[in-house]
DNA sequence: CTAGGGTTAG
């Protein structure tokens, strides 16, 4: 800042007009790097040397504060600079649309005293990146100088909102109305036949390129890279990329994205390490594609990194960094971008909001997510369904469903994301509720929403409503898709029909570990634990996917089950070992359960005594169980004693104590636990059954009620009784 | 007025 005074200083007895250059050309430097502070600093000193309002200062120093945004300020400013107004109004116009404001925008432009081009072109391109595109046109149709600018102002904003048809069109018409393209104009049109992947409509455009004299144009030499990716063609792009005399970061940054499209993220980061030059777009698509690929923690590496290196991160950066914060639930360095992002105004943003609003959902604070959300000016339906999503995830299911009926375009994720939410917290019926609504609307289900609703069939073993499901699936035509079909898998697996799921696991074409999970647990839970084996011995054979925890946890749960103990340590003891997985307090109480069963008792007590990590209470209870079995009372009375120091932690310990207290009839005991459950607040989930008539289910609780025909029920069981013991 | 980068469910 003061070598900047000291500059100005020593030139201001020099020629006036070299100073204005160099005030305005940092002037613009503090606007575009957004630094109000100094920007401030140097109005002031501007005052002092009497020049602020030398006329092409005083717009500049305008245009800097509204890019800083404050617009509160801008009446005051309107008086201040009411010599040149229409300048200035233009300034207020792309202010106001760059803050999303556009109806502020819409106004002002509508009470202009009058109009130059500058002003038709700022609303007409204004409104198309907010994606108002029927205004926008409406604004273009009356537009009176329908210069080079205009056209290209429309057919770009028309490409990036995704009508790159309507832009393809709107270009016709400028060549037939005689105005020739400049190489902005063509970038933006092979944009739209990459979009359009459309190859010979590019062919076309390729020539007029060339007649055009642009094929060694940097931006569309850039751009034709782009359309070659999209068209699958890395040779093609890579040739281009060779053959230009000069490259910019453009062109790396195309090129750094060719190779992740290839799958070769090292790759791309060995690009990205090794580019002569390096902008801030360079950092966020870096960054981006390592959150997009799930390695969320390299992603903020590289933001810190960026920001130490001096970038200032923009809105895309942000949005992508804030979505790996959120999966990483990284609240407090969450709050830290945040804080950057409301200095900088960006709040009201889209994507930055939606990004603030899952970040917060997914840290459990919906309260805040809503603040985000509520703060967002022109949402979309992402900003919607994130904030569904958001309560979803945290069991506020009637703020989701009331936030969900006022989507004013929902789209196919709004209706998952609320369907997902009843699904996780198990409200079945309103699962089936919003995916019949869903239907009437006329909104096609996809590939999650079957795998969502099929899953609630499977967990209600609701066999009518599966197949019913399954016959629609294959109507829309998702018979082959691996999401869709492990769900099937699971959910006949899970109805008791063994016999369809193994049809669908074995015609499938692609399979993941989900997929084998669900069969080999699906066999070991109906009985067919040596089948289970057998499909996991296949599964090895395979050697294309690597096992999970809970695919290993399925594998160790049919071993116990059909008594293949030394199967199933060996399994165990090879699980860090061969297959790199950590086990868990789960696959300790399988293996508990496993030796527990087959009276291996004092090997089961020294296995969980040697655990490294907390035994969970079932592990106990396992042991326990096999004390009974194999009469073993001595460590029975070790293994209770344990339960119950354990119950003082775990609320479930009392339960279960009080269980092994009733089934050992110790009722004095059974007595004691009762009431210190209920001294503590504590209520025992009644169990219960059910079963499924015509789509209609029928609950049997164990405790009070139980079915409200339970007489009529009882007496035929009576009756079939009686006819079994005359037989 | 521009090419490269952005958010949500599974």
């Amino acid at each position: 800042m003061k070598s900047i005074m000291r500059s100005i200083l020593s030139n201001s007895r020099g020629n006036l007009k070299d100073n204005v250059h160099k005030i305005i050309s940092i002037l613009n430097d503090f606007t575009e790097k957004r630094l109000i502070v100094q920007g401030t600093i140097f109005h002031g000193y501007l005052i002092k040397k009497g020049i602020s309002s030398q006329k092409q200062i005083a717009v500049k120093l305008l245009i800097m504060y509204l890019k800083s945004g404050k617009p509160n300020d801008i009446n005051q400013m309107l008086k201040e600079f009411d010599g040149f107004n229409l300048v200035v109004r233009n300034c207020l116009i792309s202010a106001n649309l760059e803050w999303g404001k556009l109806d502020e925008a819409r106004q002002l432009f509508d009470e202009m005293p009058e109009r130059n081009e500058v002003s038709w072109t700022a609303i007409i391109s204004g409104l198309l990146r907010y994606g108002r595109v029927e205004e926008a046109i409406w604004y273009f149709e009356r537009n009176p100088f329908p210069s080079l600018f205009s056209w290209t102002a429309a057919i770009s904003g028309l490409v990036q909102n995704g009508s790159s048809v309507k832009a393809m069109k709107l270009f016709v018409e400028m060549l037939q109305s005689g105005v020739l393209p400049n190489n902005v104009t063509l970038t933006s049109v092979i944009r739209a036949c990459g979009e359009l992947s459309d190859f010979n409509l590019g062919m076309c455009v390729l020539g007029l390129i060339v007649k055009v004299g642009f094929e060694h144009d940097l931006s569309v030499s850039n751009s034709l890279i782009t359309f070659n990716l999209r068209l699958n063609d890395t040779v093609s792009a890579m040739t281009i990329f060779n053959r230009m005399q000069s490259k910019d970061v453009v062109s790396w940054t195309a090129i750094l994205d060719m190779y992740v499209q290839m799958g070769e993220l090292a790759e791309a980061r060995r690009v990205f390490d090794e580019m002569p030059e390096r902008n801030e777009v360079s950092w966020s698509t870096m960054i981006s594609r390592y959150s997009q690929s799930g390695d969320a923690e390299e992603a903020v590496n590289l933001f810190i990194h960026m920001v130490q290196q001096g970038f200032k991160p923009n809105k895309s950066c942000f949005a992508s960094v804030l979505s790996a914060l959120a999966s990483l639930e990284a609240s407090v360095l969450g709050k830290i971008v945040h804080g950057h992002i409301l200095k900088l105004g960006m709040e009201r943003d889209a994507f930055i909001g939606s990004s603030l609003v899952d970040l917060y959902c997914k840290c459990g604070g919906t309260k805040d997510g809503r603040v985000a959300f509520d703060s967002i000016l022109e949402k979309n339906v992402v900003c919607w369904n994130s904030m569904v999503g958001g309560y979803s995830l945290n069991n506020q299911l009637e703020e989701a469903k009331e936030l969900f009926d006022k989507i004013p375009r929902k789209d196919n994720i709004s209706w998952n994301s609320l369907i997902t939410g009843y699904l996780e917290y198990e409200k079945f019926d309103e699962v089936f509720e919003v995916f019949s609504d869903m239907l009437l609307s006329g909104e096609r289900p996809s590939k999650s929403t079957f795998s969502s609703v099929l899953c609630a069939c499977a967990s209600l073993a609701s066999l009518e409503r599966g197949k019913n499901l399954h016959g629609k699936a294959i109507k829309l035509g998702f018979h082959s898709d691996i999401f869709v079909d492990t769900a099937l898998v699971d959910m006949y697996a899970k109805s008791g029909d063994v016999e369809s799921s193994k049809k669908i696991f074995k015609r499938m074409p692609k399979r993941n570990e989900i997929s084998w999970t669900a069969m080999i647990q699906g066999l070991a839970e109906n009985g067919f634990a040596e089948e289970a084996l057998a499909v996991f011995e296949e599964f090895e054979q395979t050697k294309s996917i690597a096992p999970n925890e809970l695919l290993m946890l399925a594998v160790l749960f049919a071993c116990s089950h059909c008594g293949l103990v030394d199967k199933g340590l060996y399994y165990f003891n090879s699980m860090e070992k061969v297959y790199h997985i950590q086990s868990n307090d789960r696959h300790y109480t399988c293996v508990v359960d496993m030796l527990s069963r087959s009276g291996r008792l004092s090997e089961a007590e020294k296995f969980i005594l040697d655990m490294p990590c907390e035994p969970e209470v079932q592990a106990w209870a396992a042991l326990l169980s096999g004390c009974k079995t194999y009469r073993n009372e001595r460590m029975a009375e070790r293994v209770a004693e344990k339960i119950s120091e354990l119950a003082e932690k775990n609320p479930g310990g009392y339960v279960l104590l009080s269980n092994v207290y009733a089934s050992a009839g110790r009722w004095l005991d059974v007595l004691h636990m009762r009431k210190l459950m209920k001294e503590k607040g504590l209520k025992k989930s009644g169990g219960y059954s059910w079963i499924e008539v015509r789509n209609q289910p029928h609950f049997f609780y164990s405790q009070d009620g139980s079915h409200n025909e339970s007489s009529e029920i009882y007496g035929v069981l009576e009756l079939m009784r009686s006819e079994m013991v005359l037989k």
